[in-house]
RNA sequence: GCACCGAUGGCGAAGUGGCUAACGCGCUGGUCUGCAAAACCAGUAUUCAUGGGUUCAAAUCCCAUUCGGUGCUCCA
């Protein structure tokens, strides 16, 4: 069992990930909010605590990790207030939608998902224990902010130096009366829409309101995991000030350290800039299944940096991605085949041993998933070359398909279920009104039924027992384009969706 | 403005003091094939943004410059 060797944010080195005090290792991770469609920024960062997860099990440890939901927050109040509709009501589609898009990239189900609304109590309890130190304190209006001059070690985990901040200095922002700039709210009281309806809220001894956003995480990580746990994560862009407020409330609260271990994805770039609705170059799930690309091809992709390297999306690198599943999923398919001569071929035993050391390796040393998809490379090119010489044994195979397996229990990329996923995209699409946006090509691929295919590939083989090579080319044009690819093998004929 | 990160072949990207600079994709040629596809073989950066420095030795450490990105406000 090899121990992960992570990044801490928090001390600024690598540090080995071990689970303290239980037997599990317990972890919390920032989840969607959910007012919208993901876009593959967010899923780049659940992605990569996938992989975590995922190795860290295939390691022999337990865990117990912890995604919240939010779903209460000022975007979901106003975009549910402009449908006309309660703020549960516009949650649950993209709860429903988030979770799907999850399973079509192949994330794993964290052992609990806390929704935000269903922890108000705990929040509400750690707000007031907060005010028994004097540390949240309630404005005019009935909100409660967290007093930053009350917690020394604000700044820790992003390195942020708030000396030059004058502690104290009455500074108005908004309407509100903060008793210092950056103080931040705990709980927001109810306000009243522009229609003169108030705003969903929620009756608790600090009054009508609803939590803050920091608020939400800290309650529900120590109602989970306890005051002190394993590891905390996120993208970067929450280490402040959400990850630092959460510190601030909980130690502040607890008396002890919050997580121990912080972990934060970086950024992905689309096309060299940040994704941005007016860039023109923001894209959910949904609209890349759309455009005919695969489930698998995106995780593959983003798979493919380090999740502490900022990340540029290209669709150029996706079409790569794409080829590069292919070979791995031919190869995979030939060794399922078999066919093999007896025994072992020892210079391919010897690659296949060193191609599982380093997975492992490059995983074990800060999750480096482009090490870990090269070792795997030179396997399968050291194998394919074995077979094509016919030396390749059936124990050979054997351990072949145990590498194979180790490596998909963390990139989840080999059983295909690509087309099963982009089916249910279009018919997502076309329930939505937005069945025009999917491409052309993805319909005429989508169109065509496994029966018809199978129809014209038999035709073909037998044009070509006849030597009639004219009409097996012209049904294999056909079917290329219609992004279906035939392959003559020695042992038959097969064809795949491209 | 302040802070932080990055710059490696046509593209993506690993490597952070010492073997011929991984791996994937692409491209070129070859093997196989009726032709393709798949697969394999060979080739594709004498060189790691630029300029200086440290060292027996640097893509890897230090300084400067240029360019790109991020945070400082909601954000994965």
């Amino acid at each position: 069992m090899a121990s992960l060797e992570l990044f801490n944010t928090l001390s600024g080195k690598l540090e080995t990930l071990e689970p303290v005090g239980a037997p599990a290792l317990r972890m919390y991770a920032c989840g969607p909010t959910v007012y919208d469609y993901g876009h593959i920024g967010n899923f780049r960062t659940f992605l990569h605590v996938d992989v975590l997860r995922r190795f860290l099990r295939q390691q022999g440890m337990a865990v117990e990790h912890v995604m919240n939901v939010t779903d209460v927050d000022d975007k979901i109040i106003r975009n549910a207030l402009a449908a006309g509709k309660g703020i549960s009501d516009y949650t649950a589609r993209y709860e429903k939608a988030f979770f799907e898009d999850m399973d079509s990239l192949g994330i794993e189900r964290p052992e609990h998902l806390p929704r935000a609304t269903e922890h108000i109590p705990e929040m509400v309890t750690l707000i007031e224990r907060l005010a028994a130190k004097d540390i949240a304190y309630r404005t005019e209006d009935g909100s409660w902010y967290f007093r930053i001059a009350r917690f020394p070690d604000y700044g820790k985990l992003s390195k942020k130096d708030f000396d030059g901040i004058e502690d104290g200095a009455r500074v108005d922002v908004d309407e509100y009366e903060k008793d210092a700039a950056r103080d931040f709210a705990l709980w927001k009281a109810v306000k009243t829409g522009p229609d003169g309806v108030p705003e969903p809220s929620w009756q608790t001894a600090l009054g009508a309101g609803r939590p803050g956003w920091h608020i939400e995480c800290s309650a529900m990580a120590t109602s989970l995991l306890g005051e002190s746990f394993d590891l905390h994560a996120g993208g970067e862009d929450l280490m402040f000030p959400h990850h630092e407020n959460e510190i601030a409330q909980s130690e502040s609260a607890s008396g002890h350290t919050f997580a121990r271990h912080w972990m934060h994805v970086r950024f992905l770039l689309v096309e060299g800039k940040k994704m941005s609705k007016s860039e023109g170059n923001f894209y959910t799930l949904r609209d890349l299944l759309l455009k005919g690309h695969r489930a698998s091809a995106i995780r593959y992709l983003l798979l493919s940096v380090p999740y502490r390297h900022q990340m540029n999306f290209t669709f150029e690198a996706l079409s790569a991605a794409t080829n590069a599943i292919d070979r791995l999923r031919t190869f995979h398919a030939r060794i399922l085949r078999g066919g093999f001569v007896a025994g072992a071929n020892e210079a391919v035993r010897a690659a296949t041993a060193k191609a599982a050391a380093e997975f492992t390796a490059a995983l074990a040393n800060d999750l480096n998933t482009a090490e870990a998809a090269a070792a795997i490379s030179e396997m399968v090119r050291a194998a394919n070359s074995s077979a094509d010489a016919g030396t390749l044994g059936a124990e050979n195979a054997d351990e072949i398909l145990r590498v194979l397996t180790t490596f998909d229990g963390v990139f989840a990329v080999l059983v295909d279920r690509d087309a099963e996923l982009t089916k249910a995209a279009l018919v997502w699409a076309q329930a939505e009104g937005r069945g025009d946006e999917a491409s052309a090509e993805l319909v005429a691929r989508m169109g065509q039924s496994d029966a018809e295919i199978d129809a014209l590939v038999a035709e073909r083989t037998q044009a070509k027992k006849t030597r009639n090579f004219a009409r097996a080319d012209a049904i294999r044009v056909e079917l290329t384009a219609k992004g279906i690819v035939i392959e003559d093998a020695k042992d038959g004929v097969r064809w795949k969706r491209k």
